[in-house]
RNA sequence: CGGGGUGUAGCGCAGCCUGGUAGCGCACAUGGUUUGGGACCAUGCUGUCGGAGGUUCAAAUCCCCCCACCCCGACCA
């Protein structure tokens, strides 16, 4: 393509309405453009990226024996309400009416659509294991979108759809998937981590998700995983292992109930008493479905609310609002404790089992308790794992090492469904032994247009970005610093004619600008190889070839350019 | 949904406090000079000042309502 005739609107400065790095420099690059909250213009240089992508997704997932298709975005929201998604997914779900009020459903996943489908479809065993896929725009109205691709509104996914007939089976399935997720990332140029995760709204059994590491402000997803063995996990998931409590059964002494005016944090109250966080108790008192509940942590963890979400099935789980909080314990918030509490259940974390003699709230206005022990003073009536791992505790798995923590973005998961949806829409099949069988089913998705970003997110310096080769708009952009010269000119065009009768994909800034400004748009926009024509060299037949990656320059033959390019490419490819 | 902020030319912004001619830079157009890391000269074009209402002789500016967008938080298949 020649510059000249190709929409890139590139910008001088950083768009003021992003935040990240990656999200800056697609919208300054002319990838994107925002037509509404979280919801974007795909440009040319970002369609022919999401199409690379989408080759190679599709390649992994034909090859993984996995069959393309394409449902419908619109959904009637009967199938959610038989799925109970449309309760649990609730205010995620674009939801819209038809002109006869009929409610309406503008895809997010396919789960409910693809069971609807093959339920009249499969009837033995014979007929699976079956994999159907698609890659789709979705929707999710987003409580708050940001970070442009990252957290949109409507953005493009490849959603894939696995039926078994028994556990083995979909092992296999489920397996092909991860193999298949690694090599589509992989040959998008970017290693991924996969991790446990929670199921969440999906639902089924156990989840995994992929993540490309970063050290940005763009990777919004903490993992936590161990160098010993290969556990990890987000941390919605992580848990850990503290060592065994040294003085467990240490002092017990006299439960005090004293003076503490004005202090409500933790911060505060251990500053006060001069004990560290890890001798306070905080009660926290959330709202389940309605039911007013009291979480009990250590001062210097924090409730996992996926996990206690988690053991209480709930399906709403938020903090208690400060009059709730006032009438349960009589006391405004930042004094709730846990002795004398009546009236709502205490849920306490396990690490509490091993602490003795802590601090807690009195449940009245500035006193908090000291001397506080289990079972002595209060029971709880239920003790779960509530909290966030942290780094440094011993890894839950292998327990020898310490776990580490790192950022990520999260490109895909997989989710073992089980029976979950094939029950709530009783899609059943005759197994070998003839009996009637709900079809055993995984979902696993690919963020298309997340998975570009977070590319920008990992690979890109303060001059613009730097595409992975495979993933790359272009691979090779033909620079002639003067364009107005008639030599410089020619050569151009012939080196441009000449890598593409090579199909190589040739981006050619035939604009009349600046030397500068072809530069540091070409840095911009990342374009993997340049190929710089100018004056000095061009006497001496010779053309620049410079690599986005590292700056790095080597002059050759202008007869050479063709077999150098390839090489070069396939160099670059290999990193 | 709670807290904070912004909305003026295609983009980035000033003007608002203290009401009275709507401005700057970039971009764009034409002509000319330039061309190895964001050139220069000259001329020119560009506005429902987010929307509706109110106060006033007069509103971008003051008051009220609404909308959109951004940031923090809650949330996140």
């Amino acid at each position: 393509m020649k510059w000249t005739e190709t929409y890139i609107p590139t910008l001088r400065e950083d768009p003021t309405e992003a935040e990240i790095v990656s999200h800056r420099l697609l919208v300054r690059a002319g990838f994107i453009r925002k037509l509404a909250a979280g919801v974007y213009n795909y440009l040319p240089l970002m369609q022919r990226v999401l199409l690379k992508i989408s080759r190679i997704v599709r390649e992994e997932m034909n090859r993984a024996g996995a069959q393309e298709i394409l449902m419908p975005v619109l959904q009637p929201a009967e199938l959610w309400q038989t799925s109970n998604r449309w309760e649990t997914v609730g205010k995620e779900l674009m939801k819209m009416k038809d002109r006869h009020l009929r409610d309406l459903v503008l895809g997010g996943t396919h789960e409910e659509v693809v069971t609807f489908l093959v339920r009249g479809e499969i009837r033995s065993y014979r007929q699976l294991p079956l994999n159907l896929y698609q890659i789709q725009n979705k929707f999710r109205d987003e409580i708050r979108p940001r970070f442009g691709l990252m957290r949109s509104r409507e953005f493009l996914m490849k959603d894939a759809y696995s039926f078994d007939a028994n556990e083995e089976s979909f092992k296999i399935s489920y397996k092909k998937m991860i193999d298949a997720y690694f090599g589509i990332f992989k040959r998008c140029g970017l290693d991924t981590k996969m991790v446990e995760s929670d199921t969440g709204a999906m639902g089924g059994k156990a989840a995994h998700e992929f993540m490309v590491i970063v050290n940005t402000d763009g990777g919004e997803n903490i993992i936590f995983f161990c160098d010993n063995c290969d556990y990890a996990a987000n941390i919605e998931k992580a848990t850990s292992i503290e060592p065994a409590a040294q003085e467990k059964a240490g002092s017990r002494n006299r439960l005090q109930k004293i003076p503490t005016p004005q202090m409500k944090t933790v911060e505060e109250v251990t500053g006060f008493l001069n004990v560290p966080a890890s001798k306070l108790v905080k009660t926290i008192l959330y709202t389940a479905d309605g039911k007013t509940l009291a979480a009990l942590i250590r001062g210097d963890r924090q409730i996992n609310e996926t996990k206690l979400k988690n053991i209480l099935k709930s399906i709403n789980l938020e903090m208690a609002d400060p009059l709730t909080v006032q009438k349960i314990t009589g006391a405004e918030v930042g004094y709730a404790g846990p002795v004398g509490l009546k009236g709502v259940k205490l849920i306490g974390d396990k690490e509490l089992l091993l602490m003795t003699d802590f601090v807690t709230g009195a449940n009245e206005d500035n006193y908090h308790l000291i001397n506080v022990n289990l079972e002595r003073d209060f029971e709880l009536d239920l003790v779960e794992d509530i909290r966030n791992a942290s780094p440094g505790e011993l890894c839950p798995q292998c327990h020898k090492d310490r776990l580490k923590t790192a950022k990520g973005i999260e490109v895909g998961n997989t989710f073992m469904l089980g029976t979950k949806y094939s029950r709530a829409l009783n899609a059943t099949f005759i197994d070998e032994d003839g009996q009637e069988k709900f079809l055993i089913m995984g979902s696993y998705g690919v963020g298309i247009t997340r998975t570009a970003q977070a590319a920008v997110e990992r690979f890109h310096d303060s001059s613009g970005i730097i595409w992975p080769v495979p993933i790359a708009p272009f691979s090779v952009e033909v620079l002639p610093v003067n364009i107005q010269d008639e030599k410089q000119r020619e050569a151009a065009f012939e080196i441009y004619n000449g890598l593409k009768d090579n199909k190589l994909e040739v981006l050619l800034d035939d604009r009349n600008e600046h030397a500068g400004v072809k530069f540091n748009d070409g840095d911009l926009i990342g374009i993997p190889l340049k190929l710089i024509i100018g004056d000095k060299n061009l006497k001496d037949n010779k053309i620049e070839l410079k690599t986005r990656c590292n700056n790095e320059t080597i002059l050759v033959d202008r007869g050479e350019v063709q077999e150098e390019v390839t090489k070069v490419l396939r160099k670059l490819d290999k990193k």
